[in-house]
DNA sequence: CTTATGACCTGATAGC
DNA sequence: TGCTATCAGGTCATAA
């Protein structure tokens, strides 16, 4: 479920929350959530789980080190040691990242696949129902950049006109197809792709590279702006999202079209049409998207 | 290269 | 109450 404003919503809140402290236990309780360098990129395999040495695993999850920082590119979030070891965390469809005080049980809490406890005696847990997200551990925020980072396309969040422009005339596919794939660009969904192709008056199907430069310009700075206002929101909770501490982002209450099909458009009142685009529920308006 | 399809998982909801 | 089908914010492998 979530999408760059969710993902840059918890990694704020990690950020404030747990850059100096140290990891004083991490626990891995589902072996194959973790994915270690020379496993198969993506498609490591969930059935050889008893196959990997145990020994390494709680080094390889930031066991005794500072946090210095945070980071994100896209839909990826990455902690990283004061020795340079990062775990870089993927939320795929329905994880969380929560931070728990000692006195609040966040022990009744199913599908907890890995937590670290800190000095300060907060802990943080990693859960994940659907078990479509994962974490990588690298020894350095380099080697993270490398093995996954460097195959992502620009952050949504600042990009450019330029590079709009220069994902979309490299394709005929449509449009929307290209704002969802993420080593076009980084970090924008299904939620966000309809919102900013509503803002932007672009129908989804539009091929790439019929779009004019100022179109695929006006498209850039929608995406900039549905995302930061998302941001600012909390991010859009439709089921899953939380903040670390549990509360819903609101944006969801701003959607134009995601949700809404069959539902009168906000600018002309004509009706939402929701079809079946790149495998994903899509919604635009026929009237004020070209 | 592109596009479509199924697979990976669980849980919520709608309909009977 | 319970069964079944459908759907979900994401990606990956495979085939056409």
């Amino acid at each position: 479920m979530p999408e760059l404003p969710e993902v840059e919503t918890i990694r704020r809140a990690l950020d404030d929350r747990l850059v100096g402290r140290r990891v004083v236990r991490a626990i891995l309780h589902r072996r194959d959530m973790l994915i270690l360098p020379g496993d198969p990129p993506g498609g490591f395999s969930r059935s050889n789980t008893e196959a990997k040495p145990k020994r390494f695993t709680r080094g390889r999850l930031l066991q005794d080190a500072r946090i210095e920082r945070t980071l994100r590119h896209g839909k990826q979030l990455a902690i990283a040691g004061d020795d340079g070891r990062t775990v870089c965390v993927h939320l795929g469809m329905s994880g969380q990242l929560l931070l728990v005080q000692p006195d609040d049980g966040g022990e009744s809490l199913g599908h907890v696949h890995a937590e670290w406890a800190f000095d300060d005696g907060t802990r943080l847990l990693f859960r994940d129902p659907r078990r479509f997200g994962g974490l990588w551990s690298f020894p350095s925020v380099e080697d993270l950049r490398r093995a996954r980072w460097d195959g992502l396309g620009p952050d949504g969040l600042s990009l450019t006109a330029r590079q709009c422009s220069r994902a979309l005339a490299a394709t005929h596919r449509p449009v929307k197809g290209v704002l969802l794939d993420q080593s076009r660009i980084a970090g924008v969904g299904n939620i966000y792709a309809d919102e900013a192709l509503f803002a932007s008056g672009i129908r989804p199907t539009r091929p790439g590279d019929s779009i004019a430069k100022g179109e695929a310009s006006a498209l850039a700075r929608e995406i900039r702006a549905v995302l930061r206002r998302a941001i600012r929101a909390g991010g859009s909770s439709l089921r899953d999202h939380r903040t670390p501490f549990g509360d819903p982002g609101s944006f969801q209450l701003s959607h134009k079209v995601y949700g809404r099909a069959g539902a009168p458009c906000g600018r002309c009142r004509t009706t939402l049409k929701g079809e079946r685009l790149a495998q994903r529920a899509t919604v635009f308006c026929p009237a004020c998207q070209h």
